[in-house]
DNA sequence: GTGGTCTAGACCACG
DNA sequence: GTGGTCTAGACCACC
């Protein structure tokens, strides 16, 4: 497993767990792999994986219990679509009109990069 | 001025300024405004905007003469359309597919938000 | 039932059963429900139950004999009332004071919660 | 500087921070001892330090800047003391009254310590 | 000098 | 076996 550079891994990780639940790889309910698993999936320390689980703690979507595990809070994906993806849409066309790209514009290049990539 | 307070003050500095290159704010060949003059605009130590420039400079998309004044450099404002819209655009969609979003649905929420927003 | 997060499930379970014995709804040489009725009643693991009780044998308040039950201490309500009360009270002083309220404000808070709670 | 063993390091140190916030030790703007600073006045890890600090970011009370040192965000005192205050005094009432004691007990006790203690 | 991240390893409390 | 806390030390980016 690779990470970017100038973003915290553990920020990268709690990431993907978000995109692992919006795609339906992890559902509602379900018990997260142990601290000590992931640590080994992706290489980093056991504490690292930890700020990732806190993170998402703190945002409300898993639930951690000591001795038990951590879960996935329901509910929680129907809240992630609207935070993640509204959120994202919004800042990319904002930098984008920054940039002095119109509004057809916008959509004829994502429209192109769909078609190509 | 204000800045998010997740990114250095520095890049955001950096990136806006790219930004003013390509909406045409700022044109080939154009000197940029002094070290000071930007310390009182952002609201920012000299330093920080120094680094904002040198980081420019590292990008090849200005030049600084000493004593004199830095300058953008003539055509960094094609290289800027391909290198930003594109990195961003192919960002964008990832994590667009990574949430499990098909193409039209891309599409669709670019378009929504270009409306409503 | 629900318990607090940020506290050990067997400890709220043997303070409640500590404060049972304060208010008279367990008495001096009571015979405690078995392990396996707290558990329903609680819906925790047996486990859970059985550390809660070792706790109350360790501090002197209940006494469990093999295959015949646990039972409560007698004199462990007077025992009770002094270390609970006391410790509670002297360390909810402190804190108080330590936020900087002088005893006459401790008091009108005290009393203004007791009229409206 | 010593610490209770069943609570966490970094949530003592926090709790303490915000008591010196309410009773006026550390005001509104101030900036905080460098992490490196309390990490020698408190006799623990730089990182437990951090988590305190982080913790009391993550409530709002304070505001880091990398390089720059943490401050405390203005008005934080006047919610701490709802939030603060009010809480304990209804957890504290609350066991009181579990315990079965009567409004004007409660009331005795808190005077008798006070003025005893 | 400042806060932030990461590691490797340890110990503990919980269920 | 699980999550949580802590250490000591390192490196980094920022201002």
């Amino acid at each position: 497993m690779e990470f970017k550079a100038d973003i915290p891994i553990y920020i990268q990780i709690a990431t993907q767990i978000k995109e692992q639940i919006m795609n339906g790889t992890l559902k509602d309910g379900d018990k997260l792999p142990s601290v000590r698993e992931y640590s080994v999936v992706y290489e980093v320390s056991a504490l690292t994986i930890q700020r990732a689980i806190e993170q998402l703690g703190v945002e409300g979507i898993i639930l951690s219990k000591k001795g038990v595990g951590s879960f996935i809070v329901s509910g929680s994906r129907e809240g992630l679509e609207k935070q993640m993806i509204g959120e994202q849409v919004k800042e990319f066309i904002e930098r984008m009109r920054n940039m002095g790209l119109g509004d057809e514009k916008i959509v004829g290049i994502i429209k192109e990069e769909l078609n190509n990539g």
